[in-house]
DNA sequence: GATCATCGTATTGTCGACAAACATACGATG
DNA sequence: CATCGTATGTTTGTCGACAATACGATGATC
């Protein structure tokens, strides 16, 4: 009885004929996965937080199976933690923790750069374009003071820097760690009210990286990338002074209970 | 590296003597997890290879749920792949793959070593040891033509590196970055039994990098890493990392980043 | 009045079973 | 002879149920 066929599973789809593009067949666990991740970037479930299973197998709409073998996902990644006989929980980030967060984002965002500073002249300049976008989307955040708009766009700025390095792991790696740096602010700010912080600065910064990235200037622009992780974990975990060109403002999304959709699983569609 | 706290701290276990370690401290999950893993490295499981849940479960002695679970943190970890209604299997690394994985090591070892070059002397001293310990491993096991245990010792080399550095997220990172290089020498050399390369130069290579770790010499022990994974590709794959032809790879336009992304249809697609 | 033992409840961990879906093999038809 | 359609077998994906365990509350005892 021979094992009918090993499931063709190259690491790679690009063996396809390059024709079509493979239909986007996501599992339920790959959805289920990706919907509590979602949840913890948008602060619906905050650090610390019990998850309980029977609840949200029931507000997801998916059986507990499916539901635990996305979680186990998340445990993997970090962001869940599991303590037998009691359940799992949202990871809450110790000091320690955002530190280590950072410094493995330095690690990663460096190799990206360096990546990115050896693609062709077309590919860079498109890579530049869209970061500059999304500087933009920084600025006009920034100054209507909507802090979480100007968090999700410095996200994206760093997840698009990596991206766009083309290399797997390392994007791999950075979804992680741009979950986990939510994570990190929403651990470190002490008190549900405390609000985001609105850096009026933050576009410049960004805005100064591109700016190396574009002129090819390797030097400076792994020392932006530095300098950029060692202020984001000073700002976070050093009691350091809010600098003059710092305000606060009041948080947009306190905590609220936690509502997940019901994630509907299109069947026989193609 | 500070454990994430559970899911509702009650510090009551804290109260007892440690005088027992924690018997059934890993969930049955972990061990499942960790059993496939050592069956990859240990080439139990070839790339490729397709993984049936029944018989699977079978040997293992549990019963398909955890055994589904644990297997879903391997797929998290790119160890596994997983197609629809085909089952799971090994991941198979491609030529670009293997760079990949390179490339990571790479990063992470380098922010491991600058890591290990701030550490205290007496630290750096302990680290030193252990490190030249498993170099002279590797030279006992080059002698002896006994590929696996060269090859043991090269992994264990590299892991020790990264986790006498103290962050957590380097190491977890760089075990699945192991298993990956073992699966990349698996996926690389051509026939079953091929067998593993004896390198007699693989212990001067790797004593070269002590030497610099203890004279803490930076530019020569980046350097070091850098050619050790440079030589590493050529040899598994034939091309460079870094060569001029990183043209090829096309820069993904970065608003469609990932492979992975959820569908983004939450609610009744199509 | 405080502490300890016991019980009840809620949740997790595990298991077995059902059904949908894919792949293979075979046969029919041009 | 090649190709398409059909039937079948095996696998995965999903669900419900049972049991083990930890937590909280209640009552008894010193």
């Amino acid at each position: 009885m021979t094992r009918p066929s090993p499931p063709s599973l190259t690491s790679a789809e690009r063996a396809l004929p390059n024709r079509l593009a493979p239909v986007s067949r996501y599992s339920t666990v790959d959805l289920i996965a990706e919907r509590i991740r979602e949840a913890i970037v948008q602060g619906d479930l905050p650090p610390g937080s019990p998850l309980g299973e029977a609840e949200m197998a029931e507000q997801l709409g998916v059986s507990r199976g499916p539901l635990r073998e996305g979680m186990q996902r998340l445990v993997q990644e970090g962001l869940l933690t599991t303590v037998r006989r009691r359940g799992l929980g949202v990871a809450s980030m110790s000091a320690a923790d955002v530190a280590d967060v950072y410094q493995m984002r330095a690690a990663v965002e460096r190799s990206a750069c360096l990546r990115l500073l050896r693609l062709g002249a077309p590919a860079l300049a498109a890579t530049v374009r869209a970061l500059t976008g999304e500087v933009r989307k920084m600025s006009r955040a920034a100054k209507k003071g909507a802090a979480r708009q100007l968090g999700d766009a410095d996200l994206a700025f760093h997840r698009m820097l990596v991206d766009s390095a083309g290399s797997h792991r390392l994007s791999r790696s950075m979804r992680t760690l741009l979950i986990e740096t939510r994570l990190s602010t929403f651990s470190m700010q002490h008190g549900p009210s405390a609000g985001f912080v609105v850096r009026a600065d933050l576009a410049e910064d960004h805005e100064a990286i591109v700016d190396a990235l574009r002129d090819r200037d390797e030097t400076r622009l792994l020392a932006l990338i530095e300098s950029h992780m060692e202020g984001a974990v000073r700002r976070l975990t050093g009691q350091s002074v809010l600098g003059p060109d710092i305000e606060t403002l009041q948080a947009p999304v306190p905590d609220e209970p936690r509502e997940l959709d019901p994630l509907e699983l299109p069947e026989g569609v193609v």
